[in-house]
DNA sequence: TGGTTTCGCTACTTGGAGTATCGATACCTA
DNA sequence: TAGGTATCGATACTCCAAGTAGCGAAACCA
């Protein structure tokens, strides 16, 4: 092969991993203090890296926050069966996500962030919520419309709680949610419970 | 007793009518300008008032936005007819209220501020949400932790729609949103309805 | 060994939350 | 009309976190 082609390394310092080092103080720092106290100098300092670094990587500390939780929820998960089945699995994962340390308080962190910050609310919704919501779309067969008024649900639903309390939703409670939601857009078996216009 | 004992005003200089001032100045300067860029300062400003005596009213700018979003929401309606009259009258009600000029973006910032402080989550859950949840488990002869869901649900869709678009949410969506909650609370699922009509 | 790029460090600017102080003001009562 | 009292307005401050600038040092490649 001749070097240079596709993904050869460009020349100068490499850039060492910090990436896993700066998501993972991140999730902790936030997880200890909360998000408005996790500021960015602590979370250099646990991850062991300068802030400059922080700031020559994300443009800011939400964007950051962004790139952890895609970091943190991961790949989507195609799952496969009924609509119910889909809509169910897909609620118990995000619900477990938020619940994992550090990551809805996070989540809720940079929400908050957005709603007052259009630059951080278009990387939001365009780097986490749209993959999901495509995913959803076609998984589901339903309208964006619909699929979007889910998400707000469910994601709405589990920040309010998790806001609200301090604390992630029980199990109990999620599983309340799904029974709440499931009928809507799912019938037991797997059909349309409603036309789709 | 000396005439003017029970009620009256205590001697010295009168605390001249500036919340109603402060009220609407802290709305509308949310309005125009977001949750974050609405300093004190700013709104103080717009109310003609000094910073100080803000302050010496409100501990803090997320306890403002509390009693200003206590203001705008006024007392709770006590509705009455069919738990799903009930429940579909507090949906509307509510996203009506999120969907008045400011009011959306002040409740979005204040919950968001309130996920790192403990203080100011005290503060909203107790001041802003315990009156409306016992009316409704008075209302609804629901348990508490049915109610508290059920106010996740709302109120979390609700601010994540304002969070995520800006916007608040269509009388479409809020309709969807009564439709898809209303079986769970007020149909046949194992529940009783409330014999009051 | 030299070229290239990133890293760490220190120091800085910016801006908003919240505090302290003090004279001015408005009301009540005697 | 004078005095007491409590709030108001204005100014100036502290504190703290986001984000920036500049430079020498380190790490890799050829």
């Amino acid at each position: 092969m001749t070097p240079g082609t596709t993904s050869a390394r460009p020349p100068g310092r490499p850039r060492t991993g910090v990436n896993p080092a700066v998501f993972a103080a991140t999730l902790s720092t936030i997880h200890e203090l909360g998000y408005a106290r996790a500021t960015v100098d602590r979370i250099a300092a646990t991850a062991g890296v300068a802030k400059t670094t922080i700031y020559r990587r994300w443009p800011s500390k939400g964007a950051l926050v962004v790139d952890c939780l895609l970091d943190a929820f991961g790949p989507v998960p195609v799952a496969s069966g009924s609509r119910a089945q889909l809509v169910s699995s897909a609620i118990h994962w995000i619900a477990a996500k938020i619940g994992e340390p550090g990551v809805g308080d996070a989540f809720a962190g940079v929400f908050s962030d957005a709603v007052s910050d259009p630059t951080l609310r278009e990387i939001l919704a365009t780097r986490l919520q749209e993959p999901y919501r495509l995913a959803l779309q076609d998984a589901l067969g339903e309208p964006e419309n619909r699929v979007l008024l889910l998400i707000d649900v469910v994601v709405g639903t589990l920040l309010h709680r998790m806001g609200m309390t301090g604390e992630p939703m029980t199990d109990a409670d999620v599983a309340a949610l799904v029974e709440m939601v499931l009928p809507y857009f799912a019938d037991d078996d797997g059909r349309p419970r409603r036309a789709v216009d």
